[in-house]
DNA sequence: TGTATTTATGCTTGTTTGTGCAGAAAATTC
DNA sequence: GAATTTTCTGCACAAACAAGCATAAATACA
């Protein structure tokens, strides 16, 4: 295994469980310790994570102080374009799909006041909805993800079934020109591969650093979906190869 | 649990509910009390929390003001009691439920580490009990009611339909020695009538403010019910009268 | 193509850190 | 003021780490 694939084996294990120990990952991917732990501080120089004795733990963006000042610049930074880029998509009365994520939650809270109806997997766009007056807000039941605070499992795809959805906005780790939109876990790519099916139009959110990652789990191929909103840093020859696969490309610029 | 997370979950938990007690926390993550100290320490010369005999105590800068963080806040001690109480009655490897209410959520918190799975229609109980690697949290879906942060309707009665709970923890508005307790909200009495059927054990936790209080909505009657537990402040005459109603009374106390 | 150099990894050694335990000291409670 | 709880202190031990060196693969270069 190359080093640059163990780095990214290494984030996508870290932010999707919070934290690894050096001794579970080296076991894993069969290196010693030493290579883990060399890989743990680049890493941690590069500010990828943050280091701690006996392994390693995902930055907390959900930091509690100065919520002002260093979320507008991270949120400037791409997430919060392409949000708002979607924003223009929803309007009023419609049913939408919000999945959990950090992109879509900052899409739950610009979202203006309006009449909608939107059912959600994620407990803090759930929250973020929640005192809305206008805005009617569904929570699809089921086992509690900590990594990510959603829902999923069988009873989350299950209650899915008695909604028709007009709009549904996903995220997802990893896009494919090829092979599509990918996610980690299992439970997240089938409850997506669900909401897809029963939605008459499906958005995808997601940045141009997913381009080429592949996890491992595949819930849509591009022509299963009608639009792909990402930022500015999307190479043309990607954008190229995606919609000669059926897939609409719209890249949200400043302004 | 790396040292890290360990110092997050504590500065979480201190400015969530404003104290923790050194021992609770060495409970709750199977670490010493002495490891649990350290942690003050150094999170105190850090600035992120002040010392105190016994625990710690959020800064006063970390305040927030949400009213239902007033809400938690009120009667803390009394709550507390009955929470601590209350814990008493779970057992490792139990299927248990826990309501959307301020007291119940304190139960959560305080919970020790070990196996159990929780039903809950509470998304801060669901939030508290996330990232407890030992516990599954089942959240039933539904649709979100903002002034509870609760789901509930057919959906959350349906999702129900699936488990069978050993205890059921509940709060409500009111008691009534002859009548039984009720709710403001039709939404709630009707959950709650739906999670007595699936319980074995049904356990109410509501002090001594709400006897005489009647909401609108009954969902149970005293014989319903296998234990109240409340606070002290209760009159000996409503202990006595609900008990030939077949409701069992514990009062907790100091220590 | 052959050699030199860089890079990545593993191994060994000694050091540091984190954690628990036990007993003494201090604080709190009744 | 005695009893209990909490904290402090020193120590022990294991886990994790850092540093240096060796090796092998990849890369650069003549």
């Amino acid at each position: 295994m190359l080093a640059l694939e163990r780095h990214r084996w290494l984030l996508e294990k870290v932010n999707n469980q919070g934290s690894v120990r050096t001794s579970q990952v080296a076991q894993a991917l069969g290196v010693t310790e030493e290579t883990v732990r060399r890989d743990f501080e680049k890493l941690a120089t590069e500010g990828m994570l943050m280091r701690s004795h006996g392994g390693a733990v995902r930055l907390e963006v959900h930091r509690r102080e100065a919520p002002l000042q260093e979320r507008v610049e991270q949120n400037m930074s791409g997430k919060r374009r392409i949000a708002t880029a979607a924003l223009q998509r929803v309007k009023p009365g419609q049913t939408i799909y919000f999945d959990a994520s950090t992109t879509v939650l900052q899409m739950a809270e610009l979202l203006p006041e309006m009449p909608l109806t939107v059912v959600t997997n994620g407990l803090q766009i759930a929250l973020a909805l929640a005192e809305r007056s206008e805005i009617d807000c569904v929570l699809l039941g089921g086992i509690v993800r900590g990594s990510s605070l959603s829902t999923g499992g069988w009873a989350a795809e299950k209650a899915l079934e008695i909604y028709h959805l007009d709009t549904a906005f996903l995220s997802c780790r990893g896009v494919d020109p090829e092979r599509g939109m990918s996610d980690a876990a299992e439970v997240h790519a089938r409850l997506k591969n669900a909401v897809i099916e029963r939605s008459d139009e499906v958005i995808v959110l997601a940045d141009a650093s997913k381009v080429g990652l592949a996890s491992s789990y595949f819930f849509a191929r591009p022509g299963d979906i009608d639009l792909w909103i990402t930022d500015e840093n999307l190479a043309p020859h990607v954008a190229e190869a995606v919609t000669t696969q059926g897939l609409r490309v719209e890249m949200a610029c400043e302004g």
